[in-house]
DNA sequence: GTCTATACAAAGATAGAC
DNA sequence: GTCTATCTTTGTATAGAC
């Protein structure tokens, strides 16, 4: 029974770090406090201390295991597909999916991130970083898409990158307030045409037949 | 003298929410106290508490006092413009400006109040509106000029401005973090492709002469 | 209407037992 | 490695003087 303790101990980080990023994007870093995200995870403040030192080291911790999950989150298997509109359309849903598929919690835990990194000295590489990384990703799989189809894209990768997560994080933003503002169509549509790859124009009116879109 | 006191209450009232608009954007909400705000304005808690019944009623006093300057901040005069884009450079300028002009912190607590409205169920509403107003007025003020002009925009007015709002507060979300992600042209250029109102293969690049591009 | 002083609550952090 | 108990700091809110 020599390997409980490491097992616990890994554990411990495990459960400490699911709460706080549960915890954080709910109610804010500042609004939660060391002792609450202790008690989700069943362990008390001491716990935390000791393997995080405080709420800002488990924050960092937090960063570091996220990195990953979000960038395979949001460009797994680009260049695979033919047409990249599904590929959007499941970025989308991934992102505004509703709070028991942890989607809601993504974007509040992505902007409260971006907040620490806006604000504090220590956080603000960590965070540009890990932005960078995503356009980066975003952009490499678009640009091998374009090659693999043979189409060509307006923008270097980075560029593309920026603007696929700049449209993504701003329309979520907006629907996560008013959803009805902006439907998985008008973004799919609006990014696809911001890259060249679409006439702005096609655009599907829907004021006629607003219900009865998917029978 | 009888209006001394008068406007010592309106000059009170100014201040705690000049204080409170600049410290709940540097630091957020949670992070500063009634006393920091209070000691910023150069008056006391007591005041705070007799004026606005305490932080909360301060950020809400605050949100009413930036409705207007926001709208009017990004939609001044679209329509009078032959060509949007200088229009969209102006937001850009006026959101992604450094610290001195406010634009730095402009962003900032337009996200500080997104993540109010988001998680708190009083504030929800209130941001909600706030957001479907800058829709509103946005993609009223394209709709005009697209009319002037005898331009035809594939969206729906406030589809367009969802859209405008959108790819702003997603590129400046990037910018804040690492400027040279994403420069005013390429915001500028991919807006405008965005809206059908270019060529998104027009794009120029910039890989060859980074430097001198204004001298 | 504003200030001083203070009561009261909550959070961060640590020491020592298990 | 984790928990209990506790110390210290900080913040919210109010009561009463000016």
């Amino acid at each position: 029974m020599r390997r409980t303790q490491e097992q616990r101990k890994t554990e411990t980080r495990a459960r400490l770090i699911d709460a706080a990023a549960e915890l954080f994007a709910r109610k804010g870093f500042h609004a939660v406090s060391a002792e609450a995200v202790a008690d989700a995870a069943d362990r008390t403040t001491g716990a935390l201390y000791s393997h995080f030192d405080g709420k800002e080291g488990l924050l960092l911790a937090l960063l570091e295991v996220w990195k990953q999950r979000t960038v395979e989150k949001l460009t797994a298997e680009i260049h695979q597909l033919p047409d990249p509109a599904p590929h959007f359309a499941a970025m989308w849903e991934a992102i505004t999916a509703p709070a028991e598929d942890r989607g809601e919690a993504w974007l509040l835990l992505e902007i409260e991130l971006w907040q620490h990194g806006a604000r504090d000295p220590v956080f603000g590489p960590l965070i540009t970083r890990r932005f960078a990384e995503i356009r980066g990703q975003l952009g490499e799989g678009l640009a091998d898409w374009a090659e693999a189809t043979g189409t060509e894209l307006p923008y270097e990768p980075e560029e593309t990158g920026a603007l696929v997560l700049g449209l993504l994080l701003g329309c979520a933003l907006q629907h996560r307030l008013a959803p009805e503002s902006v439907p998985e169509e008008l973004f799919v549509h609006a990014l696809s045409a911001t890259l060249g790859l679409r006439k702005p124009a096609a655009y599907p009116r829907t004021k006629t037949t607003p219900k009865e879109a998917r029978p």
